[in-house]
RNA sequence: GCCGCGGUGGCGGAACUGGUAGACGCGCUGGACUUAAAAUCCAGUUGUAGCGAUACAGUGCGGGUUCGAUUCCCGCCCGCGGCACCA
């Protein structure tokens, strides 16, 4: 037993003391930055499951700093947004005041676990200094054509007169109050990250140390598809509806034509409708519907023709019937489709439902019959298809859109599903938007000079009735001189969206008070990009899609040099409570890391988390398993105490494998193994230390022992590579490196296999050919037992490993 | 429904590019130390049969490829995460 309080409390201050871990800033080394995901600091503080990732980059941010490089290791907090907010407005104390209060206690939390984070660099993206930049760039995209205003549609509690993000939705209901949730559209600020939708996707293939998982579900989120806008003429009308499709193939099975109620084609041509009571009836239904209302498959698909409307399908002249149906979405494609119900689930369902012609096109072969029972949605071969028939159908695709172009009856088109990026929120606790609106000339920057455009204090921090930010009601905040004709103008209302602050926290580290601009060029040019970037899977696309748009964009305007921001992505698994759920005060389930530090010690904790299992891995807590890695630093503290040394080859041996084998799972981030083989060491030592009665090692073995221990518990391995006589910290070490030569064993152990299952084990020399095994196989009693009386059709030989035998 | 990930002892998990399945840890059983307990140390621990050497079965299920499959292929089942009428 150690006393793990005085020691772990030793040696945080002795490092802060020392500044150990102070970011080197010489150039002359090369770089290693490493980065974690920063929390956003709760009212609830830190449970057990939260360090696991910083665990792991601290890990790897020591090995790298043994390893001769300039480390980057910072930490922040991402502190705006609603959660700070409503513990504000609920507790009656200031969003700020939460928030220092909510720092404070996570800072203490994690100095604990002994993180080797340089403090002098830590962001805040509540810092008037920080959104200063945040700002900027908003500017520079206003500026540059890539913001915009617009009318959005907000979930909007009629009750509580405020809006509701989709998380506070319970079935289409307020959580809070219970009351139905409308669709209310309020005045947005909007970017337009659809512009960077192709290069968004095309740079994923710059990403080769990304995990496949995370780019295939950002490729999704993109929702890239490639297809053609055609026209559908409307019969006795200059109007046309235009459709997209992916599937031009099936244009010959379509049947009817579906536009989406709120799509301003209707309101265009109401004058030709002739039940146009019934269709605003049905519009006006489904207006208030939220987008989960709407979006939810059990529905059965409702929808009305428009009477008296015939559109023409330009590929057979054919005139058919136009509905408005909310299955179709107004904001993807062109908010209007053609419904082929033979090839096209949900028409087929539709067309079902209001007993619509149902024509097949599309066959897997010439001999198919369309059965009707429900869509052929593959691919085949095109019939009834006038000049396409017989065709294949990419090739027909190829060729009507041929065909359609040389006709201009429509183009070629590319259609994403990613929507721009919605920038505005009305509440308190964001950043203020840096716009003035100016009767006279529009909508005008705040000169960036004026920067950081401070938030203001306020007397309630609730959103007012009419679904305004409550800035909007400080009129000495609002009332402002246009800067640019000095008329009187107001100032934008609106704060940004907490993804802001969290798009760019990574470059201030690089430059963390800098006020000329947003990162020096230089810094920026040694540390960019962020080497290696861990955080939960959650985040695997919007945070990380928002934050590679914004990097690209201070790309375009040349704040950075690099196009991709982080070079290495891995996601942190959620350590669950024992019960195996979430942990969470609903459940009781909560393990508090304060406690499990001062019963156990955090060096027990960090070996005990990285233990636990593959580290992408979710995994149940289980504080049997913590006692384990605690026994463990018991052992080591054991063998520390030993002051006789006996060199044993095989235990030099044992440890050089160590070393390599750490050295390589850190890398990988395969801790739970290295951990492992730590164990394996201290346990084989173990055992000839208790025959020899001495360290079977130098002592200077030893301490390399203790190097490769060192990431994974730092205060410990301090202490006793300091009571070894070292007067250096062993973070300032460099790492061990193994010997090929000690690594190679002499003799393996050699499998013997007859018709593939295991019958022997030899000891036999490493280099031991075939036909001397073979000769050791006819001298073994127990092998001949087997091969007796049966013909040895083949032998397989893997040298070193195994022979396998073939009997008839 | 689609996309992604996974399924191995009582439990968490290991097994390199196809080559000894169950490393390491927890738990459990037995033993040593102790007046006793805790802690510590030692031994055992996939199942079945056997005193035992050993044999057979065994990595979600059913097939296949291979001298050999937890690993590769085909068809299912189950769990987790994400997205959801994207034309």
């Amino acid at each position: 037993m150690y006393q793990h309080l005085e020691i772990e409390q030793k040696w945080r201050e002795k490092w802060s003391r020392d500044e150990v871990y102070k970011t080197k800033t010489d150039q002359s080394k090369p770089k290693y930055y490493i980065l974690d995901m920063f929390p956003y600091p709760s009212g609830v503080g830190l449970h057990v499951g939260h360090p696991k990732g910083y665990i792991a980059t601290d890990i790897f941010a020591r090995f790298k700093m043994m390893q001769g490089f300039n480390v980057l290791h910072p930490m922040g907090f991402d502190a705006f947004g609603l959660p700070t907010e409503n513990y504000a407005i609920k507790n009656k104390i200031q969003p700020q005041k939460a928030t220092n209060d909510n720092i404070k206690t996570y800072k203490e939390q994690l100095s604990i676990l002994g993180f080797c984070y340089d403090w002098d660099r830590e962001v805040i993206t509540t810092d008037p200094e920080y959104y200063r930049w945040t700002q900027w760039t908003f500017l520079q995209m206003f500026k540059k054509g890539l913001a915009y205003e617009s009318n959005e549609p907000i979930n909007w509690c009629p009750s509580c007169k405020t809006g509701l993000a989709n998380e506070d939705l319970e079935d289409g209901h307020c959580e809070r109050c219970g009351t139905l949730v409308i669709q209310k559209p309020l005045r947005q600020w909007v970017l337009r990250i659809t512009d960077y939708a192709e290069r968004l996707l095309d740079d994923l293939e710059k990403l080769p140390d990304w995990e496949n998982s995370t780019k295939e579900m950002q490729r999704n989120w993109i929702g890239r598809s490639e297809g053609a806008e055609i026209d559908f003429a409307l019969k006795g009308s200059e109007k046309k509806i235009k459709v997209f499709t992916t599937r031009v193939d099936t244009i010959f099975g379509c049947t009817y034509v579906v536009i989406a109620p709120e799509n301003d084609l209707v309101l265009e041509l109401k004058d030709s409708i002739s039940n146009l009571t019934e269709v605003n009836e049905y519009i006006e239904e489904n207006k208030n519907k939220t987008d989960l209302q709407r979006t939810d498959l059990n529905k059965e698909k409702t929808g009305v023709a428009l009477k008296g409307i015939k559109a023409i399908n330009p590929f057979n002249n054919e005139e058919v019937d136009v509905f408005i149906a909310d299955y179709v979405l107004n904001s993807y494609g062109t908010g209007a489709v053609m419904a082929v119900p033979a090839h096209d689930e949900r028409d087929f369902e539709f067309a079902h439902i209001y007993g619509l012609r149902i024509k097949a096109v599309i066959f897997p072969n010439k001999e198919a019959e369309f059965e009707g029972k429900y869509a052929f949605t593959d691919e085949g071969i095109l019939l009834n298809s006038g000049d396409f028939t017989g065709l294949s159908s990419a090739a027909a695709r190829k060729e009507m859109i041929a065909w359609m172009l040389k006709n201009n009856l429509g183009a070629k088109k590319v259609n994403y599903k990613i929507k721009d990026w919605v920038f505005s929120r009305q509440r308190y606790w964001g950043e203020p938007i840096p716009l003035i609106h100016c009767e006279k000339c529009g909508v005008v920057p705040v000169p960036e000079e004026e920067l950081p455009l401070i938030l203001p204090n306020v007397e309630s921090y609730e959103p007012s009735d009419n679904g305004e930010s409550p800035l909007a009601a400080i009129s000495d905040w609002v009332n402002v001189k246009c800067p640019h004709c000095g008329d009187a103008a107001k100032r934008e209302t609106n704060t940004m969206p907490q993804w802001a602050g969290s798009c760019w926290y990574y470059l201030r580290y690089i430059d963390p008070k800098n006020t000329k601009e947003l990162v020096d060029k230089k810094l920026e040019k040694y540390w960019s990009p962020v080497d290696f970037y861990v955080g939960g899977a959650e985040h695997a696309t919007r945070h990380l899609i928002y934050a590679r748009f914004w990097h690209k964009f201070l790309f375009d305007i040349g704040a950075v040099n690099y196009e991709e921001p982080f070079t290495k992505l891995k996601h942190v698994g959620l350590i669950m409570g024992e019960d195996g759920r979430k942990m969470s005060k609903r459940w009781g389930n909560v393990i508090n890391p304060d406690e499990i530090v001062k019963k156990y010690g955090a060096d027990s904790l960090r070996v005990y988390e990285m233990f636990m299992g593959p580290f992408e891995q979710s995994c149940a807590w289980n504080t049997n398993g913590l006692v384990g890695a605690r026994k463990f630093l018991d052992k080591v503290v054991v063998l520390g105490e030993i002051k006789e040394f006996q060199e044993v080859k095989e235990i030099k041996s044992k440890l050089h494998k160590t070393i390599k084998k750490v050295g390589e799972d850190i890398t990988n981030f395969y801790f739970n193994t290295a951990v492992s083989s730590l164990m394996i060491l201290v346990n084989d030592i173990n055992e000839v230390k208790n025959k020899i009665s001495a360290l079977p090692l130098t002592a200077g073995d030893f301490g390399k022992f203790l190097q490769i221990l060192s990431p994974f518990a730092p205060h410990l391995s301090e202490e006793m590579f300091e009571k070894m006589g070292h007067e250096k910290s062993i973070f300032a070490s460099s790492w061990p490196i193994h010997d090929e030569k000690l690594i190679k064993d002499e003799t393996v152990n050699l499998v013997i296999q007859i018709n593939g299952k295991l019958r022997a084990n030899l000891l036999v020399p490493f280099d031991i050919s075939e036909v001397e095994v073979i000769e050791l196989v006819k001298k073994n009693e127990t092998l001949q037992k087997w091969l007796e009386g049966h013909e040895i059709i083949k032998t397989i030989f893997v040298p070193g490993k195994l022979l396998n035998i073939v009997l008839k």
